[in-house]
DNA sequence: AATGTGTGCAACCGCCCATTT
DNA sequence: TAAATGGGCGGTTGCACACAT
């Protein structure tokens, strides 16, 4: 969309020197004569937009508020279990690409991604005392987090007697859905396994489960999650009907502990793994 | 009740790249 | 072709609120 006529010179009356530019929160005034004027108008020229509509603030500023805030479309309210599960996969592919990760969130700002990342993935990284790049926690991440999720998933999904938020996933991930055609949920499709440099990569990886696992749960199956060849108890089915909750991933964490070289300092640390998964209130 | 501390998030900053003049 | 401008991005800051002491 872009701004539509001449309505406004571009011929100021007053440069931003003159001008004096409002700055921190806005108001609920702003707030309107930015959604008028964008209403009748449309965004985009964002410096001249912000003038023409008599706002005393930056473009920049008028832009940010729209996309992160006003902007129709954006979704508010807790990061879901898919939406943290899909956040995590994708950071794993593409690293701090919010924006690129919030195109397959729809609804969902980068800016919010990244306040979700650096509030809750690195609190839990330092709980941990990993660095949040470290392999150490991004196996937790891989190998823990994401199986909790799904099992968090799975789980709501068969206490509401309905397949609609698996369901929603799966279509998610698989590029089955109605979302932005471009640049919208399709993109997952994409997903391929780890590389040769994963340990993952000898079995089957939930590094793909953003795709992988919710073709699966939407199908019924039983998930095949496997943990790197190294550690001994890989190749198992997930999550396996006699494991005790909460399953797999912590019976594994001796040996990933040992395949990390390390010595009971992550199991220690462990005691805030139930907050890995965040449920909406 | 007052104060301190931690947390979440909206907003800003600075850099960079693409487009326009 | 160079300079100016617009816009996008990731990183950072600061405020408001909740909770603890």
């Amino acid at each position: 969309m872009e701004v539509h006529g001449g309505a406004c010179s571009s011929a100021t009356p007053h440069s931003e020197e003159e001008m004096e530019l409002r700055r921190g929160p806005w108001t609920l005034e702003e707030d309107v004569v930015l959604m008028n004027y964008i209403s009748s108008h449309g965004e985009g020229r964002w410096n001249s937009l912000a003038r023409c509509a008599g706002l005393k603030r930056t473009g920049k500023s008028c832009r940010l508020r729209w996309l992160n805030y006003l902007r129709p479309d954006v979704r508010r309210g807790n990061i879901t279990p898919e939406e943290q599960l899909l956040i995590l996969e994708l950071h794993s592919r593409w690293g701090n690409r919010w924006s690129k990760i919030a195109q397959h969130l729809p609804g969902r700002t980068d800016n919010e991604i990244k306040n979700y990342w650096r509030t809750r993935v690195q609190k839990h990284a330092k709980h941990l005392q990993c660095d949040v790049d470290s392999k150490q926690f991004k196996d937790v991440m891989r190998y823990l987090w994401m199986p909790r999720l799904i099992e968090r998933i799975r789980a709501s999904s068969a206490n509401s007697n309905a397949t609609e938020s698996v369901a929603e996933y799966g279509n998610l991930a698989a590029g089955d859905h109605t979302f932005d055609a471009g640049t919208g949920w399709s993109g997952l499709g994409e997903i391929v396994k780890p590389g040769p440099e994963s340990p993952a990569t000898t079995v089957s990886s939930s590094g793909a489960a953003g795709y992988e696992v919710a073709e699966k749960l939407k199908a019924g199956e039983a998930i095949q999650l496997s943990l790197p060849a190294q550690i001994g108890c890989g190749g198992g089915l997930w999550p396996e009907p006699s494991l005790p909750s909460p399953g797999y991933g912590y019976q594994a964490l001796p040996e990933l502990e040992q395949y990390w070289g390390l010595g009971g300092e992550i199991s220690d640390n462990l005691w805030n793994l139930e907050d890995f998964c965040y449920l909406q209130q």
